[in-house]
DNA sequence: AAAGTAAATGACATCGATGTCAAATTGTGA
DNA sequence: TCACAATTTGACATCGATGTCATTTACTTT
């Protein structure tokens, strides 16, 4: 089985290699006849187009990459899972870059992969999806990029987030319609937009609920399970701590979950916790974790197909898409 | 800033293109004296190869791919950033391809990425580094791999693993030497080689301290949270439990410590609990779990340089390379 | 210094797909 | 039926790097 080419298939066909080119390319001005003769040649010969020479040709690379940084691994591994079942389908590698380097190094390494037209685009993964001088660059460069949940919204490329804002209201409404009126809220790295918009949809719920928002019940956390401890520290510690405690990701959760049992705090009975993102380690305590979980899949699909999209059609303007999160109720909430 | 050919090189340098890629390639017979001053104009100028050029005519991709399973993301991420130190310094690209899909599929895939040229070789993680027909078809076709953590340990290619069952002596000899006599044990998922050897190591110990071996503490999980509460109420239930759980790998120790909290016991002091792999969890657990850090990034690093040498130098014959585990003692242990 | 060998160099063709542009075919209207 | 426009089709060159093989240069040896 060696190798089938345009030529081979030009031959059977009768018709000449560039008529096989734009049938594959799917061009317009060929007779349906021929059309489809070529196409019955190219599925009998079972003909696949040779990348490299196509990418020579073109200037195009037929390849997308990830840039990523030190978030959890359950997230990344889900954005890949996301964006390789686009990729599969549209016959597109998919790179991926390690970005937990500074800066200097990546700005060299994604110049590097545009000038010798590598990859034809970029996904940025929070928090890179608002790293200025990166967003500069590509530009500069024209090269599409598509960014999950960024920071600034405007419409410089097309941008994929959840309804964290949503989600974190409904988290909060449910804490309130279980009792909880002394909910804490621990915030995550100020970098992530999705720390900002949980932190709002709180704010939102409480007021719905005429709850005058306590700033000694707001601790600022970095998304660490570290942090979590320290925060609930902070919380727990006072003379009249939270009943309920809302942290904006399940490995602070996990935090003050140790925290609590430390204390001798019994979740969910004399401590209800929530967290957010649905990472393993929720469902991996005693007692398991309240929490949200994003459909993290869905955003790297939806993000590759807009980044093709932008690649292939050039004019294509820019979108933004919102996709909706779940609440995920387990064991440690309670009235 | 446009992009710099082996033929701008060439002209600068006052020498041929064929002499430029000759240099490039670090092929032998090229003067002194020519190779210093092609070498200047290459650095002067920036110049780097074009892969697909390179890829057209040497029918090589310059690019490798990781096959993973569902194992843990964390295992997964930490492979693929081994793997990424040594591809970006080789100027090569990693393909990454997740198999959570039945086999027939993945043969095809596999095929595919072969049969036009988008992969020089493949790094195999288990289980699939067991999968046999992968292995014929990749033995078949002469395509280079590295498997890692193989159950067959023959020389059919490199391979690369961990001494699990080292240092699974080691956890059960520290156990023992805590004054723990009744052990148990949590064997993982057969396919995986470290299940295998995690055994033998715990057994060994055993021996070594003359304790006989106990059928009715060994219970076989299959690496899953589930499987760990499972075995832990198996083990916990009995009138004569065990003092101490040694689990295969963190999220059936995670099961373990569940059970042990909900069924009142405290660990360490009722119940000493022991993980392997030092998953994410092992720390946001409450008491921590001492548990077993395998050098995931080193052993994906050694396997990549091993699948590089294979592919560059189709004579070199095949070694098997053993990294070295490290015991992380926490809170989950004690007398 | 001539002859012969080994090493260094370069001209050219090639990998496979496709843009350019000219040629061939078809269709249209008078 | 003929001239002319519109549509299909194909010949050829090209993307950038490198294998092949012929040629030139350098180095021995007598």
């Amino acid at each position: 089985m060696k190798k089938v080419t345009l030529y081979d298939v030009a031959k059977q066909a009768g018709v000449s290699p560039k008529t096989v080119s734009r049938v594959i390319n799917n061009e317009a001005s060929v007779s349906d006849q021929k059309r489809q003769v070529v196409l019955g040649v190219v599925k009998k010969l079972g003909y696949k187009p040779n990348n490299s020479a196509r990418s020579l040709r073109n200037k195009r690379a037929y390849s997308i990459a990830l840039l990523y940084d030190n978030l959890s691994p359950a997230y990344i591994l889900d954005l890949q899972a996301g964006l390789l079942s686009v990729c599969e389908e549209a016959h597109y590698n998919l790179l991926i870059k390690d970005c937990n380097f500074n800066n200097k190094v990546l700005i060299d390494q994604v110049s590097e992969l545009l000038e010798n037209t590598k990859v034809d685009g970029f996904v940025l993964s929070p928090p890179i999806s608002d790293n200025k001088r990166l967003i500069k660059l590509l530009l500069e460069k024209q090269c599409p990029f598509v960014r999950i949940a960024p920071l600034d919204g405007s419409l410089i490329s097309p941008f994929v987030l959840a309804d964290d804002c949503e989600l974190a209201r409904e988290v909060t409404d449910y804490l309130i319609g279980l009792g909880h009126e002394r909910i804490a809220f621990i915030a995550g790295d100020k970098t992530h937009s999705a720390s900002i918009e949980r932190l709002a949809g709180y704010k939102q719920a409480l007021e719905s609920a005429s709850i005058s928002f306590d700033e000694k019940l707001l601790e600022q956390g970095d998304f660490s399970f570290e942090s979590g401890e320290q925060c609930a520290l902070n919380l727990l510690d006072k003379a009249t701590r939270p009943s309920a405690i809302f942290a904006s990701n399940d490995y602070m959760a996990a935090g003050v979950m140790k925290v609590a049992q430390k204390l001798g705090l019994t979740v969910p009975n004399d401590l209800s916790v929530v967290g957010f993102d649905d990472a393993p380690v929720s469902s991996q305590l005693w007692p398991t974790l309240t929490t949200v979980k994003q459909p993290v899949k869905e955003i790297a699909a939806q993000s590759a197909t807009l980044l093709l999209d932008a690649i292939n059609n050039k004019e294509a303007k820019h979108e933004s898409v919102k996709l909706h999160c779940e609440l995920v109720v387990r064991e440690s909430t309670s009235s």
